[in-house]
DNA sequence: CCCTGTCACAGAATATTATTCAGAAATACC
DNA sequence: GGTATTTCTGAATAATATTCTGTGACAGGG
């Protein structure tokens, strides 16, 4: 069951990563290859869930989301991490990511909003309703210095 | 220097953003316009940095990327964060996301690694070689519940 | 050694798309 | 009202995606 890619794969994801909207073509331009089998590959690494996605990149503050935090929440006193309670987190739109981590929290959680004002309402009315937690920690972030999904592609 | 979107715009951004690659001719058919008219907008949506990129969202694990770990950054002793500092962090490759918070820390850093021990060569080869600084909390990530780089596409 | 299945690829043919452009609405702005 | 600017449509063309057929490489039996 485990996913073997070679160097052909990893170009591939690497040029797909930089710029998911390559036409495939190019694609095929820049490996030497016939776009016939570089259409192949793309659609089993899709298959292989290797590829997961394609998304744009939206600058937040154009559409009003300029508030980004990191919220670490904990069950409160006598209770114990659930997959339900990730769940909900997860079912809140402005919750971008849910992490469960290791040591006496149990969830690192992104969040994006509007302002300061939009994410304490966010927080009394959707993260207080959700069971048997407690927010602790939150973190403003006051400035993105760098933000990218971009990962180390390894080389063959 | 404000952008101003309208609700085509915002439709724009909110199917690109679930899929980057769809093509400019369902994307007309789905906003019922011309595919010159839609074309016109993503063009002016790219130059006004609304969009900022085009990513393929990769399988970690299927690249060998199997940890995930956010770090607290922190000035050593009777030194502030600079913005050296930052750009430091944001320049290894491994190191996805940098924020410069508020609070006592200076930055909450977000790094993949193959694996912890790739880690532990990171902070000490990478991370100490940065001048003034202390690394503080290391959280690592048990599993990932959720995470995408969606916003919150607002309604008009 | 040959047979056979599998795989990745090239090349060609066709369907679909991207891109460009001219001109018509729509809009905003004196 | 007049004028500029923006946004759109529709058509033409260039480029691309997608499908299909066939070929060569390779592996494992028998």
């Amino acid at each position: 069951m485990d996913v073997v890619l070679d160097n052909t794969d990893l170009q591939i994801l690497e040029l797909m990563q930089a710029n998911a909207r390559i036409s495939n073509a190019d694609l095929a331009r820049e490996l030497n290859m016939a776009p016939s089998a570089v259409l192949e590959r793309v659609k089993k690494l899709e298959q292989k869930k290797v590829i997961q996605g394609y998304t744009t990149q939206i600058n937040p503050a154009t559409i009003q989301q300029k508030l980004l935090a990191f919220i670490f929440i904990r069950s409160s006193e006598g209770f114990t991490c659930s997959s339900n309670t990730a769940q909900s987190l997860a079912a809140i739109p402005e919750v971008q990511e849910v992490h469960h981590i290791a040591g006496e929290d149990c969830y690192l959680i992104k969040v994006r909003t509007a302002d300061s004002s939009s994410l304490m309402q966010l927080m009394r009315t959707q993260l207080q309703k959700i069971p048997n937690i407690a927010s602790t920690k939150t973190t403003i972030v006051l400035e993105t210095v760098k933000e990218q999904q971009q990962l180390v592609i390894p080389k063959n």
